[in-house]
RNA sequence: GGCGGCGUAGCCAAGUGGUAAGGCAGAGGUCUGCAAAACCUUUAUUCAUCGGUUCAAUUCCGAUCGCCGCCUCCA
């Protein structure tokens, strides 16, 4: 039984999707004009898991991933250089892909671009104003949040016991709203600014709000099961969503909604405007490898915010590198070649896997689900040392592990298993030379394969080599 | 001021009313010509502090200390 905490109810319940087998969910992806840092990637990296688990559990999906480009930032600056949106934010769009696919996670569904989906957002808009929970002022169109009582519900602020904080928290607003709290639906350009679509209630540009729940309505019907995204889009963007769409409709917009949480950097959270962030190009570039990157984000549940340090980058290294031995070592032959399963093995993969289900059931719980994953790979290598697999071992274990890895894709790409006759050739003159006591030739031979990014390793069976 | 989260070994951390998962680092060992690698073993009488409830609390309640986020614009 998969359970989410969720965010509108504050509760743990039980996951039901709407209709029997699918799963039709959201995430609000980047802005796409500056650079996500790997806090926001932990979002992602968990929307991925996500819907990795929920195909592992059988539901077929309909993810909607949106990439943000109503930004009055992005639209000055194209308009600025005298190009379209889209010309302008190609080369931002296809950074943030190559990091989302080195990050080893699968595509969704629907990547649909705000700018493409105006008339929807326009539609919006209008049933909102007709049904009087929006109001024109000074030619932009506000939201009316008195007319929907339930403002607030996702994030449980109360606007009425609510003091603004410091003594500057004014209302600095230009324009005039009904109430401080509403939000712009539709701003209103000037007829000399170059960039504003018409609409009904005149030109301008839409609230960045109303985007989300434009496309999400359009790919994914009025109500919805999952919506995903990080801590900080919780208010407002969040909340603003659901006034607007159920606003709209009357009616549920999403089922669940799903926060992930930030990343702290000496115990302050990881954020653009804080400066102390890192992408992942800039781990990258110091060596990080993409796997490490993503298990260390995976290693602490989405709820909790993550103390980032490189020595824990560091060990994820490591702790990659073993699985990944494991797997190689466990698919890379088969010592025995004696049929049949032993009771150990089949009993200690039957474990795992039933321990990383419950613990990925137990809203996500990629802590737990990881620990049951090096619990079987100890118990199987104690086997493997003293032992040997038999073959029915060997494919269970392949098999768990492949399960393993199509929820996490922590893995990596298996090396392939043809020994190169190059490589071979040298790793028998080696044992040749050392049989012989040329232990000159034999370390001469090593370090040249070491040159070549060949690594030995001497063991009672005989020689193994990899890639490093 | 309002709302929410956190404080567990050197580091990252899971977790439960019944006596502390897992990873990294460290230490020891196996293997080896040596090494490296790999693998195995091992590391908290204790879960921020102080009270309370209980046969029993790290887990529940209260207080205290420390830390993080949101509550304004832009997205």
């Amino acid at each position: 039984m998969l359970r989410f905490f969720n965010t509108l109810s504050r509760q743990v319940e039980e996951f039901k999707s709407l209709e029997e087998g699918k799963v039709r969910m959201y995430i609000c992806g980047p802005t796409v004009w500056n650079f996500a840092h790997i806090g926001n990637f932990r979002t992602f990296i968990f929307g991925d898991v996500l819907r990795r688990y929920l195909k592992f559990k059988g539901y077929e999906l309909t993810h909607v991933f949106n990439l943000t480009d109503v930004d009055d930032r992005i639209i000055n600056e194209a308009t600025a250089r005298n190009i379209t949106i889209d010309e302008f934010t190609a080369p931002y769009i296809q950074y943030f892909w190559e990091d989302f696919d080195a990050l080893g996670m699968e595509r969704p569904e629907v990547t649909p671009r705000a700018t493409h989906h105006i008339a929807e957002m326009i539609d919006i808009i209008s049933k909102l104003i007709a049904n009087g929970h929006a109001y024109e002022s000074e030619g932009s169109i506000y939201y009316r949040i008195t007319a929907f009582p339930e403002y607030g519900k996702l994030s449980k602020i109360s606007f009425s016991g609510n003091k603004t904080g410091g003594s500057e928290r004014i209302d600095t607003d230009k324009y005039e709203k009904e109430d401080a709290r509403d939000f712009a639906l539709w701003k209103l350009v000037s007829d000399d600014e170059p960039t504003g679509w018409d609409a009904p209630f005149g030109r301008g540009r839409p609230g960045w709000h109303i985007e989300c729940s434009a496309m999400a309505m359009k790919y994914l019907g009025e109500t919805f099961d999952l919506h995903a995204g990080g801590q900080d889009l919780q208010f407002p963007h969040h909340e603003n969503e659901i006034a607007q769409s159920e606003g709209a409709t009357g009616k549920c917009f999403a089922k669940y909604w799903i926060h992930s949480e930030f990343l702290k950097i000496d115990d302050v959270t990881m954020s653009k405007s804080k400066g102390n962030f890192f992408t992942f190009r800039d781990l990258s570039e110091q060596g990080y490898s993409p796997l490490a990157i993503r298990y260390l984000l995976l290693s602490v549940p989405y709820r909790k915010q993550l103390n980032f340090t490189f020595e824990g980058l560091q060990g994820s290294e490591s702790t990659i590198e073993r699985l990944r031995n494991f797997r190689s070592l466990v698919s890379g032959g088969n010592p025995t070649g004696r049929m049949g399963a032993s009771t150990h093995i089949t009993e200690s993969t039957a474990a795992a896997l039933q321990k990383f289900e419950a613990a990925m059931d137990d809203d996500l719980n990629t802590a737990a689900a990881l620990a049951a994953i090096h619990d079987m790979v100890r118990e199987v290598n104690t086997i493997l040392a003293d032992d040997g697999l038999k073959i029915d071992d060997q494919l269970a274990v392949l098999n768990a592990v492949a399960k393993f890895d199509a929820v996490l894709g922590i893995f990596g790409a298996e090396e392939s298993g043809i020994l190169e006759t190059e490589i071979e050739n040298l790793i028998a003159e080696r044992q040749t030379a050392r049989q012989n006591r040329d232990f000159a030739r034999s370390d001469e031979i090593r370090d040249l394969l070491a040159e070549k990014g060949i690594i030995l390793e001497d063991t009672k069976d005989g020689v193994r080599w990899k890639k490093k």
